[in-house]
DNA sequence: TATATCACTATCCTTTTGTATAGTACTTAC
DNA sequence: GTAAGTACTATACAAAAGGATAGTGATATA
């Protein structure tokens, strides 16, 4: 009987759990990679065109940067529109989908800044190190 | 002189972005993969050992649940503690820094379910679909 | 004519991530 | 004594992510 209980308390916590779980992982499919919330960040500050963000985003290649644009089309985060002007201008923009990550990478960033002054001042992570005071 | 204008521009708009950019790459860093976050809700929601931490989040493996409690231990996000009892017990919990997440894990979830609606409704991406209405 | 820009694509390679399976040393339950 | 659970590690492999470099076809600039 001790086990029937138990049960009922691993179920209830993982049903609660799950019910967690599941939109976190939908969100992580869609922002997954090191490059996609840098991109969004990016055109939030409204660069638009494919160079001008290459440039804004260190050490992203073309190739990286490409395949990125494409999954946030297809996630409908990003539109691309091309102009047929000569030569061709083809602009990325947010869409209202896009923007409404917003709020997200504002908690992403305080909670950056939190965590290279707690964790990453004392030890040396990764290569974005710079010296704390 | 038209240029000069532009080079500003760009300057000042290049300069705020990667303000933003760095603390958001800093947690990125410390979060990446599709595991970490999730491990963490389940320790938000009191699961604290190996196998009951496994069984909470669908597919992950046994390696993998290893290695990314190893990289939250060393991002001081989770804590390991044995307990030399009969037999040993392994316990994982969330250091005050890792609860910190809790808000960030709100506004994802928050932001997952309006993804689904909005996008994932219409088009499968991914395995996780289920049918909506 | 030579160089540069734009918006990519192609190729090759390494690293990381993820899967599958098995094994270990211990203990508890049946 | 057999099976199952705990907390992993080891091995082998496939797939995905990411990096380096080069090239393309257009146009614009010097």
């Amino acid at each position: 009987m001790e086990k029937k209980e138990e049960i009922c308390e691993v179920k209830l916590s993982h049903s609660d759990c799950s019910k967690s779980l599941l939109p976190v992982r939908d969100a992580l499919d869609a922002l997954n990679g090191k490059w996609k919330l840098q991109i969004i960040i990016s055109l939030m500050f409204g660069n638009k065109r494919f160079t001008q963000i290459a440039k804004e985003i260190p050490n992203i290649t073309d190739k990286m940067l490409s395949k990125e644009l494409r999954d946030l089309e297809a996630h409908e985060l990003v539109k691309r529109t091309v102009y047929d002007s000569i030569p061709v201008i083809v602009e990325y923009t947010l869409t209202e989908h896009g923007r409404s990550l917003r709020e997200l990478i504002e908690v992403l960033r305080v909670w950056g800044i939190k965590h290279r002054n707690q964790v990453m001042g004392k030890v040396e992570i990764g290569d974005t190190l710079e010296v704390v005071n």
